[in-house]
DNA sequence: TATGTCAGTTACCGTAAGGTAAGTACTATG
DNA sequence: CATAGTACTTACCTTACGGTAACTGACATA
């Protein structure tokens, strides 16, 4: 796509990134990472593997697809690699049959749970608000 | 075989919204709800237009069409209506022409910003891990 | 020999997300 | 009269997401 042009961070950020105010960034697509990172991670099997992981510590893979609600196989499979590609599980195969494979997360995987816990708070709190913001509109219109 | 079946099962899992199993539930889980919620809400163009709103206050179409980098106007509208309808903007319209309308955050919608600003820090803090473990797996297979 | 278990993989296919481009409505201005 | 400016719709079309189901491999048990 188009690429990013405009570098824009709201100062109540917190900024980990040390980097002079009021200048442009040295990393111009910071934005797009960071967006990128956001719309790989809000996923909807990520985050309800990223869940049940959290929930029950070490699982295996029948053991997901029983706890992921919905869940195929094919979607569970693709997820856990995923994640495991960017850091977030660890895969432990035990060579023993029929097969055992182990799933749990890792620091950055827990990490990344714990910056959803205030979005989910937050939806807990408020998904009457919105429910009602949307019955509202549509007798609006 | 039987592939993933759990005592929940869905006639037909469509994205995200989907509400009833078999059972008169007029109380789906409160997983179910959460989920739905922010399924909805980590959208990409929901999330650069809130973000673009947080920034800016009150904003005009094709304002928010300049600075929601990449946005086509088709999207933009849909964003802004299901916004709108959730509750996260007032749509304010000026009887004139050529037309005027203005876009600001709700309360609701400011808080949704603040509950992802704890996401969007934490990508700020780990892209680069989950980068550096994208490489180390592609290295590893 | 047939069947079951676990953790997948693969092929097939329907749906829907989302991009492009053109059309709509209305008026002021050149 | 033609054009521009604003805020959209609508139609069309392509891609990619994700569901279903069948198949693999190696052994254990009946």
């Amino acid at each position: 796509m188009a690429p990013t042009k405009s570098s824009k961070k709201k100062p109540k950020a917190a900024l980990a990134f040390q980097s002079p105010d009021g200048k442009s960034s040295q990393h111009p697509d910071l934005d797009a990472l960071v967006q990128q990172t956001i719309a790989r991670v809000a996923d909807k099997w990520t985050l309800l593997t990223l869940e049940a992981l959290d929930q029950h510590g070490t699982l295996r893979f029948t053991q997901l697809a029983g706890l992921v609600d919905g869940v195929s196989q094919k979607m569970l499979t693709q997820t856990l690699r995923q994640m495991e590609a960017d850091g977030f599980v660890t895969r432990t195969v035990h060579p023993v049959i029929p097969p055992k494979v182990e799933y749990t997360l890792t620091a950055l995987g827990r990490s990344l749970g714990e910056a959803f816990c205030s979005v989910w708070t937050w939806a807990e709190k408020n998904y009457k608000a919105i429910e009602k913001a949307r019955t509202a509109y549509r007798e609006r219109s």
